[in-house]
DNA sequence: ACCCAGGGTCATA
DNA sequence: TATGACCATGGG
């Protein structure tokens, strides 16, 4: 038995804080899964406004599905992806998704597989890592995978619950050990603290109104 | 002018 | 295994 670091009780009474805060995020913006699985790659150490416009040019050029971007020169792909920044390697790492996307048989034949072996798939991806596969995992396939990204280390280490030197796997597994596997739940938690992250409220002197800093536990 | 953003890979020690 | 360099645009 793994000794967890997070407790029930602190896990719910942050959900319940943000959710209480902000309400509920829809989360992924985008119309359609194969667009969460681009805006997942591209989103890659870029603020969503830059990607949100990179998705328009590749939807405006008509080539936002797997063979019109295979078949795409990297010269053009890399145009229309430019401004989500670093465009020449994730012009590569799109390609190397759609391939994966196409040869597994799309959508009807990834969704018989089971998470943990779609995962290790998808980890396998050239340019695709821990973060991008769970947000593929969660916001695409709908599966109870509970995305770890910089914004739930800093809230946890502000917290003082972890230490931030923990590895992806072990915050991950911790999540989704300690709270029930629902796909909702997981969905609007990850959401909630990437909105809760945009207040700014994550450097020491800029937390106003933090709707997080009382204490978590009330009563002993 | 500087800092950072809804990361990941690769080379080096 | 553990750092550091690198990728690059756009907003504050």
């Amino acid at each position: 038995m793994i000794d967890l670091l997070l407790s029930i009780q602190s896990l719910e009474t942050i959900y319940d804080r943000l959710y209480h805060a902000y309400g509920p995020q829809h989360w992924w913006p985008a119309d359609t899964p194969f667009e969460v699985m681009v805006g997942a790659v591209l989103t890659q150490n870029t603020a969503w406004s830059n990607v949100d416009r990179a998705i328009t040019n590749l939807k405006e050029a008509k080539c936002l599905a797997a063979d019109d971007i295979i078949l795409l020169p990297d010269k053009q792909l890399a145009e229309l992806i430019r401004p989500s920044g670093y465009f020449n390697i994730k012009a590569k790492r799109l390609k190397n998704l759609c391939r994966w996307f196409v040869k597994q048989g799309g959508f009807k034949l990834l969704s018989k597989k089971k998470t943990d072996v779609l995962r290790l798939s998808l980890l396998d991806i050239n340019g695709v890592g821990p973060e991008t596969a769970d947000d593929i995992l969660l916001y695409a396939f709908s599966r109870p995978v509970f995305v770890i990204d910089i914004y739930t280390r800093r809230l946890l280490t502000r917290l003082g619950l972890i230490t931030g030197t923990e590895d992806y796997e072990t915050l991950r597994g911790n999540f989704e050990k300690t709270l029930t596997p629902d796909v909702q739940l997981f969905n609007e938690y990850h959401a909630l603290i990437v909105r809760h992250a945009k207040e700014k409220c994550m450097q020491p002197d800029k937390c106003r109104h933090c709707v997080v800093e009382a204490p978590l536990v009330t009563s002993d």
